[in-house]
DNA sequence: CTCCGGATACTCGCCCCAGAGTATTTGCGA
DNA sequence: TCGCAAATACTCTGGGGCGAGTATCCGGAG
């Protein structure tokens, strides 16, 4: 099959409960909670119970009993299936060693990026920083912090990854911001100039038009058509 | 408001299109491709009309006239109003401005790594970690190539970003795969030990019970309650 | 002249998911 | 002992997205 039997992969984290035992549906968000796994896995309750009928009607899991303490309402206690155990191994192999493309936000961002005024951009790209920052202490200090340095390793790799990854978004973003402050930036000229004209209504369709030879480079190569931009670095006086 | 009138990332691409000038919405899906944006922007003919239909109704862009070409399926050309100019820039000033929590795959993946007996993570890491290349030394040449190097950086800046989160990822996966191979990694004595036991068949329900103690330590910190685990990085003789 | 493949331009329907809502019960302070 | 907030355990509903399908037209090969 092209794909996973059930996609969501809230799916894999109730499988990996039921992997070690039986558990009814509210003990799952508990359970995933407590090992701070809500924040590497989307959780919701919506979500969790059409993901468990999902997994019902796949034979992933089953019903194995319900049961009532007190007067709360009744529980359905789930377990795994042998069929539900291959698919967890076979579905967790996968992502780990299978790159899926993603289409984080922050690249949708930057693809459009040209639409905004010069030093706006560079503004913003200052704010996200600050608050990449923010959030890459936070974290730091949380895996440096009491309950988590004295977890293994192991059980918080999730973690380090998220800083390494937020690192490496942080550095980009400065040096980005920085090039287009020094106006350094490749387009700098062109881009400065465009939002020029805008200011002084000129028509957006216009620009457009006087743009397109310079940002039409798809992914078929016709080198014949290249037309000579001739822009360089050099930062308007 | 909260969030977006419309969602969908995606009509943030159409929106774009629109500043630029009027246009139907095949012709948009064409523009979106030539200018390579369709692998920043998750881009496919269900959702494009769909997502035009929401930014009718929300009045962020209007039928502009519908025309037909020979005998071809009659277009609608849209245009953008007012009020859509707006959302444009103010939605793209917040996805740049503003980092959001995103749910990767792979932070999955590593948030339930110890399921897995550990030559094989390290050999799946591995796997990763050489697909990973393939994908950046193929996007590395694409930026270097002819087309995209003869164009204003500012036009690529989300190639530059991608490959500097891959390139992060890539140094990530590789030094975790090498300290699990090295038996480095805290927690692997557990770990191997762990899976020593399933495999001389002992119960996942009871392994679980014993391991219960050391990875509870959820966000809510009980210094009082830790139990010392006692874990080294001894490798197993 | 005719056939076929690819471009053009959209439509449909199902599955899925998220957020808000509900009803009970326990604990705890005043 | 009275209320009130937090915890327990789900249910419901509606909209959104995605893949697969549809219909027509043009151009070139044979």
């Amino acid at each position: 099959m092209a794909t996973r039997p059930v996609s969501n992969p809230l799916a894999l984290a109730v499988l990996a409960c039921l992997w070690e035992r039986p558990m009814y549906p509210y003990e799952i968000t508990t359970t995933l909670r407590e090992r701070g796994k809500e924040d590497s896995i989307r959780l919701n309750f919506g979500s969790l119970y059409s993901v468990i009928q999902q997994l019902v009607k796949k034979d992933l899991i089953e019903v194995e009993r319900t049961e009532r303490e007190g007067n709360r309402p009744e529980r359905i206690v789930y377990a795994i299936t042998p069929a539900g155990r291959q698919e967890t191994d076979a579905w967790l192999r996968e992502l780990i060693a299978q790159p899926v493309k993603e289409y984080p936000a922050f690249e949708t961002g930057l693809s459009l990026l040209a639409m905004l005024p010069p030093p706006d951009a560079a503004r913003l790209l200052q704010q996200r920083l600050a608050r990449l920052d923010a959030d890459l202490t936070e974290r730091e200090a949380l895996a440096a912090g009491d309950v988590v340095s004295r977890l293994p390793e192991l059980f918080v790799v999730e973690l380090t990854y998220r800083i390494a990854m937020l690192k490496a978004e942080r550095d980009y973003v400065a040096q980005l911001a920085g090039r287009i402050e020094r106006r350094e930036l490749g387009g700098f000229g062109l881009w400065a100039q465009l939002h020029d004209q805008l200011a002084q209504g000129r028509s957006h369709q216009e620009l457009a038009a006087e743009l397109a030879p310079v940002l039409t480079a798809g992914d078929d190569p016709q080198p014949d058509e290249g037309a000579a931009p001739g822009e360089g670095h050099r930062p308007a006086p």
